[in-house]
DNA sequence: CCTATAATCAAATCAGGATTTGATTATTGT
DNA sequence: ACAATAATCAAATCCTGATTTGATTATAGG
């Protein structure tokens, strides 16, 4: 019973993917080498010919995470000969694909960032691309109000609010819900284009 | 070296409040009862006098910060001789002035919920506590869509998008920020006001 | 076939941390 | 002032869990 033929070997992709579930169930610190390993039928200790220690796994997980997006939004801002709008929609509907095919790769990110606060190293490197994914989002709604396609909103708080919707979907969305992913994104897209678009109610601020 | 004087002796309120401040940095997995209770110049041991448990003190702040917004949105609710717009955007704002005003106990409801997903009997709880106060939104925005003030949009899916910019901004604000948490609360309830009175912008579905 | 390397496992290490215990001191009501 | 009660502390328990260690076996290259 020892080293399985290499059909078995486990790939780092599966491990990290067998992290991000037990992370998201359990929290980093609730989360343990034993539960990780079990899910790719290991045992704790064969776990560190794959990763050199637990933490290095939560590294691993956020990389993968926060790159995979940014990366398929970044190419669709690049790629952008269309309107602010439709970038927007795009990206945004992208995101959420992200957050629904990652679930739990895209909760980690969300949840368990915090767990590297205090390796300063690392924590640079985190927030450093989480502040270019935001980038991003900011620069597509700035050219959209410089255009004047786009009202003029706060942009640092308007995709802070975008954000926080965005990523709120993986902590609520369930495969089985009654809507899918596309649905799902149009009307939260359609949420925060309309925004954009109309001037605020400051009706409603009360007499 | 025994018990301090009736002057300082902990109150519980202290110690929900201390152990939100740990919650929210380490994690409930990751706080110890020792830097819980040292925060509030407490042995671990004293804390077991106060609190059975590490478990029973991570309810207790769930419990208060779910019912401090509960009771305060619901009374709003129920207050109101308003409109939909302008009763939503008093929820809204009393919403985030809770969160910022209780930001280490507002983060802990929503990042170590899950921490008690094993506890059925408080999971009950908490989850029904949750779909509460979510409800009252609903409410908000279907009386507003019956009475045409409102566009009709999914209610759910909308109301998940506004507590997830709503409950995000315990995760980014920061008390010497830009701006106050009143406008704040302007501005993220100008976004969802304005996607209620615009009709979406289809047209950035793409060609 | 033989050797180096990669992957595994079971079992040991070792530390940290929740909870208990037993003793001690304030406070309060009488 | 006395007894009961509340609050504390220091030190002991006891368990869990990350990481190490040593041995074992498969695979790949020569």
């Amino acid at each position: 019973m020892a080293r399985k033929p290499a059909e078995q070997t486990v790939h780092p992709e599966a491990i990290i993917e067998a992290a991000a579930t037990v992370f998201r169930r359990k929290g980093y610190h609730g989360a343990t080498m034993a539960e990780i390993a079990a899910a790719v039928n290991l045992t704790a200790g064969s776990l560190y010919h794959h990763f050199p220690s637990k933490q290095d796994l939560l590294i691993a997980v956020l990389a993968t995470g926060l790159g995979r997006i940014t990366r398929e939004v970044k190419m669709a801002v690049e790629a952008a000969n269309s309107s602010p709008a439709e970038t927007l929609r795009r990206i945004a509907t992208i995101h959420i694909r992200s957050q629904i095919d990652n679930a739990n790769i895209a909760a980690a990110v969300i949840f368990e960032g915090r767990a590297l606060l205090d390796v300063p190293d690392v924590r640079e490197q985190f927030v450093a691309q989480r502040d270019a994914l935001e980038a991003l989002y900011r620069q597509v709604i700035e050219r959209g109000i410089a255009g004047g396609e786009f009202r003029p909103v706060d942009v640092g708080i308007f995709v802070k609010a975008l954000f926080g919707a965005l990523n709120w979907v993986s902590v609520w969305y369930r495969p089985d819900g009654r809507l899918s992913g596309e649905e799902i994104a149009r009307e939260i897209a359609d949420v925060f284009l309309a925004a954009l678009r109309c001037p605020p109610d400051r009706a409603s601020l009360g007499e």
